[in-house]
RNA sequence: GUGGGUAUAGCUCAGUUGGUUAGAGCGUCUGGUUGUGGCCCAGAAGGUCAAGGGUUCAAGUCCCUUUACUCACCCCA
């Protein structure tokens, strides 16, 4: 049997249901935001990712996937959204036409990573991407964004993290104070964090070693060492956030794992999925933009993963979306009548009514049961004596009532399927 | 890449210290009188017990290998 690749999944029924209830929740309320929906190749050159997420990181290091086209073009299935989005603006110089660009995107990203639970090879997310602007007001908005979003849902054990990590000059003077101070450290040092040491000290933050954590704990932070600029800027957010509700703590040793983050980052998790807590992150990329060989311009987003949520819903036992029932189910009783079903069907369904019938030439028994299954609202049954007087029997489902409609005039049948 | 767990019907799972034709619930299908669902009743279909090898008179059950799934590390959304 052939079956899908690892880490992929089919989706259908029920949980296609939840999907699309998240896609429409996840879209009213950006566009309520205004921000205006960005779609991109879910392939791009592999020189881009490498750009701008960083060499170093696991993701390009040794979680993309990687291939080479005919042409001989390196191509990657791209492993998250804010390159394209950067790619995209800057080919389109689309800062030349607006000062400030808002978007966000629904869409499926690949990570060649062992899956687990809330983490798939292929898995999709939910973002946004600002460019344009570095008030402090759209980091704030981003956070909210993402904040309203799971708070719509219903989720309830959230917490959100943020942190600043300054402007670029202060992250590498910071960068300096932290080496300074892991040296006498250094030997005590896990494997890992000592190829952080020079890679990335920052990610220290980020180990789960206990030994790491202890050495850590100490460590001077990069939010007491920021300018009087940087640290107004965080204050900024900090109290918009306040303002708007959203309950959040500081978390210093909040780095994230992306190259091209300053100033804030933010992350929310949730106890109600597994080890993968984290549902949602980003912060501010004012470098990225010219990194990629735009004309400097400040940007903030964040990327939310639609499967952890989703999976946080279901922990919470928090219902997200309902099917649509069947509106009407024609059930034929003569099996020379299935054509005059099927074109009924036809005119309930061009006018916008839900509508099913029988394709399996079943017996009248089976056809009930199957509206009954789908809990269809009514069923009209064509044919016997009725229909010799062109007329057929309309019932209702809930109630078990049934009366005769006249076929003649189908408005008044729609009226009361309708009503 | 490294660990742990699991693998029996479409789904969720039983299957006793290895012992005859492998079970349940749900789901599916048919019927319980002519043309009517839900509840109930009766019946049916559906399984090379993940695959391969080994031990044994005898393996779903014990051992080995492989594969898949899953959780965790790692990393991240």
């Amino acid at each position: 049997m052939i079956k899908a690749i690892k880490g992929a999944k089919d989706l259908f029924y029920d949980e296609v249901v939840r999907w699309q209830a998240l896609e429409k929740l996840v879209r009213e309320i950006f566009e309520n935001f205004n921000y205006s929906e960005i779609r991109t190749p879910v392939f791009e050159e592999t020189r881009l990712f490498a750009r701008s997420i960083g060499e170093e990181t696991d993701i390009v290091s040794k979680e993309m996937y990687t291939f080479t086209d005919k042409s001989g073009l390196s191509i990657t299935l791209r492993p998250e959204m804010t390159a394209s989005v950067v790619r995209a603006f800057i080919e389109h110089s689309l800062g030349k036409q607006f000062n400030l660009n808002k978007f966000y995107y629904i869409a499926p990203m690949f990570r060649q990573e062992r899956p687990q639970a809330g983490r798939l090879r292929q898995f999709h997310q939910f973002g946004a991407e600002a460019l344009g602007s570095s008030s402090p007001s759209l980091d704030a908005e981003m956070i909210i964004l993402a904040y309203e979003i799971l708070k719509q849902l219903g989720l309830k054990k959230l917490s959100v993290k943020i942190n600043s990590l300054g402007s670029p000059a202060e992250r590498e003077e910071y960068r300096k104070v932290l080496r300074e101070y892991l040296k006498p450290h250094y030997d005590k040092l896990s494997e890992t964090s000592k190829v952080r040491f020079e890679k990335n000290v920052l990610r220290i933050f980020d180990s789960k070693d206990e030994r790491d954590i202890e050495i850590m704990k100490d460590a001077p932070r990069l939010l007491d060492s920021l300018g009087e600029e940087s640290s107004a800027f965080f204050e900024e957010v900090k109290e918009l956030l306040s303002k708007a509700g959203v309950e959040f703590e500081t978390d210093t040793a909040l780095v994230r794992g992306l190259d091209y983050y300053t100033h804030t980052t933010f992350e929310i998790v949730s106890e109600s999925v597994g080890a993968q807590s984290a549902l949602c992150g980003g912060g501010r990329y004012d470098l990225l933009a010219e990194q990629l060989g735009g004309t400097p311009t400040p940007g903030v987003g964040f990327a939310a993963g639609m499967e952890r949520i989703l999976l946080a819903c279901a922990n919470e036992e928090i219902e997200v979306g309902k099917k649509e029932k069947v509106k009407l189910y024609i059930v034929r009783i003569e099996k020379e009548l299935k054509n005059k079903a099927f074109e009924l069907a036809l005119f309930f369904r061009r006018h916008g009514i839900k509508t099913e019938l029988d394709y399996l030439s079943r017996s009248v028994k089976a056809q009930m049961r199957e509206a009954n299954r789908i809990e269809a609202e009514h069923v009209l049954i064509l044919g016997g004596e009725e229909f010799l007087k062109n007329e057929a029997v309309l019932k209702n489902m809930s109630d078990g009532s049934q009366k005769n409609v006249s076929l003649a005039n189908l408005e008044a049948v729609l009226k009361e399927i309708s009503g």
